[in-house]
DNA sequence: CCCTATGTTCCCAA
DNA sequence: CTTGGGAACATAGG
């Protein structure tokens, strides 16, 4: 479920929870997640976002990575007595101010102690995706669709399925397009969407189409901004055409056949 | 039973 | 080498 929206929700959140806190305990519900080391007493100096990964920079140098992948979520419990762990916790990280337990149905999510702070990425973050003659540069001589170049994470962090159809509809451009055939206003206008989108749901806190909740259980805000996601036969909000579904790279693709050539 | 699902990775064919 | 399709991972919901 997490995209960069959701992710950046919950770095935000647990910084204003974790800085300064020690660890207590690790517990791993789910063997899927592979075994980690002691971590306890080590206390947790940073919080930052790659990308879709919630990086946690522990005191020794040392990074806790999660990702969430389709159906990960985070869960603060101040007082952990109060609440029960819900169904699908998979682990449990024991903090002296509270706990951060991932609850994830799928299982998709995974969880990893790295050693390099600053490992090789060579994307950009989707939040600041440097200029659009940038991005034109990194497109220019491939035959690939504009859909595929968004999401490659790569190329760019942080675009998942929602905000690529959502900045392809606000772009005016066919998610099929060859991003070879790109123009300049054409890349102009896909960097100005993409920032535009994805700062706007980092403020709704997220999309809560179906189960994506922040750190404290709070749905998101985003999907009463949505145009095209999921809104196929409807009418497209800006020239009251009908939204059409095709299959790319395996996934739902909405668009407005008349707004995005 | 069918289909779908906010992610990633792998194999395969054009 | 590039690209997209399909399957796989595992579970829930329509």
């Amino acid at each position: 479920m997490p995209e960069l929206p959701e992710v950046e929700t919950l770095c935000r959140q647990l910084r204003q929870r974790v800085p300064s806190a020690m660890i207590k305990g690790t517990f791993i519900l789910d063997s899927k997640l592979g075994k980690l080391d002691n971590l306890k007493g080590r206390g947790i100096a940073s919080v930052t976002r790659l990308g879709k990964r919630i990086v946690l920079g522990l005191d020794d140098g040392r990074s806790l990575e999660i990702h969430l992948r389709m159906t990960g979520r985070l869960l603060w419990q101040e007082k952990p007595d109060i609440g029960e762990k819900p169904q699908h916790s998979r682990f449990i990280l024991d903090l002296t101010p509270g706990r951060i337990i991932i609850v994830d149905p799928r299982r998709f999510a995974t969880l990893s102690l790295v050693a390099d702070a600053a490992k090789g990425n060579a994307a950009v973050d989707a939040l600041k995706p440097g200029c659009p003659e940038a991005l034109k540069e990194k497109g220019c001589n491939r035959s690939r669709s504009i859909k595929s170049f968004l999401m490659d994470q790569s190329i760019i962090g942080g675009i998942g399925n929602i905000y690529a159809c959502e900045i392809l509809y606000r772009a005016g451009l066919n998610p099929l397009r060859r991003t070879a055939d790109l123009t300049s206003e054409d890349w102009r206008r896909v960097r100005s969407a993409m920032v535009e989108v994805l700062s706007k749901a980092v403020v709704c806190r997220g999309t809560s189409i179906s189960d994506w909740r922040d750190l404290f259980g709070c749905k998101g805000e985003y999907q009463k901004e949505l145009r095209v996601y999921g809104r196929e036969g409807k009418k497209c909000p800006h020239c009251g055409g009908i939204i059409q579904r095709v299959r790319l790279l395996g996934r739902g693709t909405w668009f407005c056949p008349n707004c995005q050539a």
